[in-house]
Parts: C-alpha cells; sequence; structure tokens
DNA sequence: CGGGGACGTTGCGCCTGCGCAAACTCCGCC
DNA sequence: GGCGGAGTTTGCGCAGGCGCAACGTCCCCG
C-alpha cells in the first residue's frame, strides 16, 4: 500500500489542531479508495461501516424516492469529512454517495470513530461544526422550496454551489464539477426544461455561461437580485 | 427558586445512563422557565446564552425568510433538548423557537456545554443522536417538496406530527398541541386556502376530523396511501 | 352577554411551470 | 471518420394551485 503523506491532512479544520505523529497515527490506519466519476461510495440504507475524509474530487449525495426520483441533498468538497453516520448515532447510511468528478478518498472504520473523537482534540468539534452547516444548509432548502418560486429557487443553487465549489476563472467563478441541467432539476425540484430555459435566458443575459456539464456564472450579484438569498 | 425534582430528568434520554447525584448536579444548575402560548423563547440570529431541555408543551422552531414569509422548520416534544447551537459550534440560534403550547422548559448556560459532554456519560451521544434525526427529518422534507404535489406533501406533514407528537383519542389519534390551517401551510408549502379544502375533503372522506386548531387522524393508512411516505 | 378578533371556508380567474414530443449538438469511442 | 448516446434546446397545450376577496363561525375577553 503507497505510503500516505502527512501533508494530506495537515491544515484540514478535523485536524488542524493536531501533531505531526497524530496525523501518523490517523494516516496509518486509513485506506486510500479512487473512484471514477458516476462510481457510487454507499448506497442509502447499507450498513455504515466505514466513514469517509473526501481528498479530491467532489461527492454528490442523492436521496431516491419511492416513485424513483431523484433528489440531491447536497455535494462535498474536498477537505471534508462524510459518511459520518456515526456521528450521530445511526447505523446505516441516511443517503447515498455518489461521484460527481473522480474522486480520491480516505476510509476508516466505524469503529474507530469514538476513539478519533476522544484522542483527537478538535476532530470531534470540527465534525460536528460540519455537521451543524449541513443541518443549516437543509434548513434553507426547506424554506427556499416552500417559499421561493423555481427561478429564484434555481439561481439560489447555482450561488449555493458557486460559493462552495466555485473555481476562478477568467470571465467568472466556474462550478467546479461537472454538472448537468438536469442534475439542477433535482437540486431544485424543478424540471431540465425549465433550468434550460432559465439558463439560456440568462446567458442572453450575460449572467452566467454555461457549457456542456459545465456552468460559469459571470454576474453573482445579478443571481442575488434574482433573489437567490445564497445558502 | 422551586426545588427541582430528580424524577423530571430521570428516563429521558441524554441522561438515562446517569445516577442520581449526577442528576441532582444538572437541576442544580439549571434555570426554570414558563412560557405562554406564542411566547418566543429565542430568536434566530440571537447569540446562543443558553441551551433548552423541553419538560412539557411544544415548541415551533420557525425560520423567516427575507420576505417576510415564515416556514415552520420542525416541531419539538416534550423530553428533547433544543436551542443547542453549541453542539454545532453555532454562537447564534439558526431559527426562531416559540410556543406552540404552554410550556415548560430548563434552561442552562451554552458553557455548561462542554463539560456536560465531557462529564455525563451518554449525554453527548444522545443529543447527537437528536441532531441526527433532525438531519433525517430535514433530508426528508426537501426530498418531498422538491418531489411532491401539495396534497402529498400535506398528507406527510399530517402523519409525521402524529408520529411524533401524537395523542391517542377517541376515533384517532389527535396532534397534541394546537394546529391551525395556517400552520400546515407554513409547514408544507401550500397556501391556507388549499390545506382547507384539503382538509374539508378528507374530512368528508373520513380520514381526519377536525376543529378549530385541532386536528385528529381517523384513518392514517388512507394517508399512507395518499402518497405520504412517512418521515 | 355582547363585541371583536382570530380562525376557517368557498368561489373564481389567471399564470406558472410541468408534461410530452421532437430535433439538435457535442463528445467519446470504436 | 462515422456512429451512438448523453446532454440540451424549443414549442405547445394544459392544469394545479395561488391570489384575491368576501363571508361565515367560533372563542375569548371585557
Amino acid at each position: 500500500m503507497a505510503h500516505l503523506d502527512e501533508s494530506l491532512l495537515t491544515g484540514l479544520p478535523p485536524f488542524s489542531r493536531l501533531s505531526r505523529p497524530q496525523i501518523r497515527e490517523i494516516l496509518d490506519r486509513a485506506t486510500p479508495h479512487r473512484f471514477e466519476e458516476g462510481a457510487p461510495v454507499f448506497h442509502e440504507g447499507e450498513t455504515a461501516e466505514r466513514f469517509f475524509l473526501l481528498l479530491d474530487g467532489y461527492i454528490r449525495v442523492i436521496r431516491t424516492t419511492a416513485g424513483g426520483e431523484q433528489v440531491i441533498a447536497l455535494h462535498i468538497p474536498p477537505g471534508q469529512l462524510f459518511g459520518i453516520a456515526p456521528a450521530i448515532g445511526r447505523e446505516t447510511y441516511p443517503a447515498t454517495a455518489q461521484c460527481a468528478a473522480e474522486s480520491l478518498a480516505l476510509a476508516w472504520p466505524v469503529r474507530l470513530w469514538a476513539p478519533f473523537s476522544a484522542d483527537y482534540e478538535g476532530f470531534a468539534t470540527e465534525s460536528y461544526r460540519t455537521l451543524g452547516a449541513r443541518l443549516g444548509e437543509f434548513q434553507s432548502r426547506v424554506t427556499e422550496l416552500a417559499t421561493q418560486a423555481v427561478e429564484q429557487r434555481v439561481a439560489a443553487c447555482l450561488l449555493r454551489m458557486v460559493n462552495q465549489s466555485g473555481r476562478r476563472v477568467e470571465g467568472g467563478i466556474e462550478i467546479a464539477f461537472p454538472i448537468t441541467r438536469a442534475n439542477i432539476a433535482d437540486m431544485t425540484g424543478a424540471t431540465l426544461h425549465t433550468v434550460s430555459r432559465l439558463l439560456a435566458a440568462w446567458e442572453k443575459e450575460g449572467i452566467v455561461a454555461s457549457a456542456r456539464r459545465r456552468v460559469t456564472v459571470t454576474a453573482p450579484h445579478r443571481l442575488v437580485e434574482l433573489g437567490g438569498g445564497a445558502g
């Protein structure tokens, strides 16, 4: 197995207060995994055997309804823990995780969660902070879905992704992972047709620029005006 | 100040593994509060100075949008902690808490959160389990709001409240706190008009029975059939 | 016991955005 | 270089449910 370099974890919030030897210990117990775009990491309802840290790439967290429709719950950017069922006293994963782009993650068996929390200063605190942020995001999305029109929801959705996973490029900020109209529809509870029309209209107005599976926001403030109260 | 009886906390999940003297310690540091129906406990954005345990009554957790509309995020039944911003590393409350019925709560200063977690076995675990349950509920609601029609959402909403806060009465299960059509509308992202029409129709079919601010579900299975995949 | 306010009901018209269908474009692979 | 599939665009028609408004009813409080 490859020897993992300590610099991988240094500076990441859950590990930022740890000493080098502590990070070494943690890395020595980790199993690295590489996933292709579209590959599932785990499925909703499965027994949670591992928790993960995303080193590179993007994870899409998905829930599937009884009717077969799917909803994208959130996207996880590099540096965050995911699949942290043990943190909330669950024994199964509450949703499906799938790679939005080719990804690299470290995995640990769930039984290490308790010792990690106990032994490593800041690990638990930061994990719960992440959890809190996700809770807040869901709350915002519930609010949006309940009160706002489709156009505003799509605007808010783009803003959220740009804020969380934006990459500066010339002419604007690009969402750093491949994303289709259908994906945006799954996030906002709209149809891909409506999303397509909205993006086309915004492109005409110079607010966004989009290519196949790529979206760049060129005038974020315009989206904010449209009612997208950032996430 | 009234002397609080230890039986108040015995058996509640966060305290179930504690000894009598430990419960005594915890109670001695608590401040009891009584709230009228409709009274606010804290407001969104306020600095979180206390966390609470609801002994009796019901709390409505509300978010208000920029446009002045409000959305009911969740209802908290007796026995649960709330206002637990410190648990997720927040310094302000993420939403407003208001009493859905006359309520009785204990409060502790947030600085006690860390020592409680460290000193009292099971306190942290159970709190995070509660948090996990709420996260899961939000996730379900996002899914519902994104994929289901108004009728199904209202059905799911009623089922959820009946499951979490139902009280057996003759002829069915009653939601244990006062609830108006407008409240249900705020939870489901519908208008009170639509909710009123739906309830009237269901009442004709014998699925629910409703009076002023009271809703009783008489045929839960019919609601499930309507597409309310319980929460 | 009477008044006022909160809560609930109902009707009607309109608009947003979904459903469906068909065609187009681009990318990757053979 | 050609083929196939994924992703995207566009048009058209329809309907669910919102917006508005007015009325009805019950409860609480003085």
